[in-house]
DNA sequence: GCTTAATTGCAACAATGTTGCATTTATTGA
DNA sequence: TCAATAAATGCAACATTGTTGCAATTAAGC
């Protein structure tokens, strides 16, 4: 899965798009603020706040784990990264729906994820809620499964 | 929400449902599976192994905390209580069905947590992976809002 | 009641997450 | 360009949560 071929260009784009969004809010734009980001987008997988904290480390920078903790908190309150509730790991977003539903297929062989949306599922999921009374904000869902490779291989 | 009327009549019940299915598994019923069992059963909200811990030394049984993480774990295997991914808590399964989807309405305000499931809702999420090849075992997935009471009080 | 395999407790440790406060830094406007 | 300042980061110290190996205990079956 995730066949996604991500280039240096685009990954600029993505964390480009993210820093307009932050600067539009009034937040600063901070180096450590844009390591995280690059980490993020440089990921496939979900990553934890002291993941995040290794592989800065690994290429030389040192961020303390508590900005990290906090960014990523910042992230999630603005919806440019949510956490993948089975593992915990932070991703950034890929899609972004107006309500900030995620809806995730996780791998259970390779771990591999990808992200997707669909306002019908959603639509009917609220309205199974509505039936006792529940007044749906936002859905988080994983379906896990085996994804397409590793389904071949065995 | 949860105006399910909880006596002590119908947890026996459901506690001993539990153990049945422990006991035809081949596994022991011991004293801190009942008791783990018996705080889930009590407590709406989600609770943590370290949860569990407190509510039991606050009736005077003291479980080792090592102890409460691998009957949590055996349950959780066994589908006889599950995760609320949010949160990280353990509830008891209020529904079992044979998949092993669970679908939680999470009220934003007062915590209170109901459980649903959906074949059709499931179906209908299987078939938008099964699109990109994915190959869905179970669901889990968690509306968040707010519940009729606390809609009501606003 | 024994036997024994399963379960629990213990110790020691590793990883993760939090708080308050001093220091630094990105932005704004002179 | 530089000073002012509000925001953001770093640091220290700590609290909580989760893990592993091994010895002691206990439930189940005879």
């Amino acid at each position: 899965m995730l066949h996604l071929l991500i280039t240096p260009d685009i990954i600029l784009l993505v964390v480009r798009d993210s820093i307009q969004i932050l600067q539009a809010q009034g937040y600063k734009i901070t180096k450590p603020r844009k390591q995280v980001l690059k980490a993020l987008e440089e990921t496939q997988e979900p990553l934890s706040p002291y993941d995040i904290q290794r592989i800065l480390r690994q290429q030389g920078k040192y961020l303390n784990h508590v900005t990290i903790y906090r960014i990523l908190d910042l992230f999630r309150r603005l919806n440019l990264a949510h956490r993948v509730l089975s593992s915990g790991g932070f991703v950034k977003c890929a899609l972004r729906d107006k309500q900030g539903c995620h809806r995730l297929m996780v791998c259970r062989c390779c771990g591999a994820l990808q992200e997707f949306i669909d306002d019908k599922l959603c639509q009917h999921e609220s309205e199974l809620a509505q039936n006792s009374g529940f007044h749906t904000e936002y859905h988080l869902s994983e379906s896990s499964g085996i994804c397409s490779d590793c389904y071949k291989k065995q």
